[in-house]
DNA sequence: CGGCGACTACGACGCTCCGTCGTAGTCGGG
DNA sequence: CCCGACTACGACGGAGCGTCGTAGTCGCCG
């Protein structure tokens, strides 16, 4: 899960926005006004992106068709994942997560919690102040 | 809120578990045996990294002594945010953070939700299914 | 059959950031 | 006054990104 460039940004942005796979033309053509690109700046940028597993690409015709392998919500949540996993203090980093969230954003967690649990029932157990998960010491 | 680099992430490391303020020369050996670095190496990571605002300093004699501004789950916290704010559908990628964890880690996920809202009553708000917050579209 | 056009593969170059360090300058104590 | 500790400044190689040129391939149209 590696961050974007600034370019790589704007590619996965037309392709998730598109919600299909399209061609290096394509895909050149959504970037334009806003980058006037060349052909081959474009394909590069796609077959970076699919080298490094974010895109996948199927001929069609003589051309490639490139789209993401994970939609944009859950690239998103990769992310977060990422750096909940690899920072320590998982449970104390959560606390702090949640402390910047807005009264909104904290139902929207709330929601994501029934959203994401259909067995949601009541297992409401007390994780204790303990950290969640192995936390590898720096030593 | 930038990513650390290999070296940056190791003196974050040290300066986190020590919980104190530390000179050059003492996170040079903090970082002992694991790597032997020259003074100024550890010197110029810890100055880029007070530049860029992750670690503040203040002077100890002649020696400047340096220590994290954000607490090790700050960070982590601060880092998720950023990921969750910059990519878009908000209440979805939450959705897809949740679905990916563990049990224990919804349960320190739910306690996370009542130690910072004290208040946590019962505002069982419905925020729907639209987005959180603005949403910059990609055009 | 031959050439044109569309498309891909490969690689180059400048830029920025990171890790690594050398050197020079500064300042206080013995 | 000189030594030693410490800082400031800058240099250099490597990696990743953005940008593109060139060469090669392949099918269609005439």
């Amino acid at each position: 899960m590696a961050r974007f460039g600034e370019l790589e940004e704007q590619v996965m942005l037309r392709l998730w926005a598109v919600n299909a796979p399209l061609s290096v033309r394509e895909v050149r053509e959504a970037l334009r006004p806003d980058r006037e690109l060349a052909y081959t700046t474009v394909m590069t940028v796609l077959d970076k992106l699919h080298r490094k597993g974010e895109l996948r690409r199927r001929l069609d015709g003589r051309a490639y068709r490139y789209e993401p392998v994970l939609s944009r919500e859950a690239h998103t949540a990769a992310l977060m994942r990422d750096d909940w996993l690899s920072g320590g203090g998982r449970a104390g980093a959560l606390v702090h997560f949640v402390e910047g969230m807005s009264a909104e954003q904290v139902d929207a967690l709330r929601d994501a919690l029934r959203v994401a649990l259909p067995e949601g029932g009541g297992q409401g157990g007390d994780a204790g102040g303990a950290d969640v998960g192995a936390d590898p010491s720096p030593g």
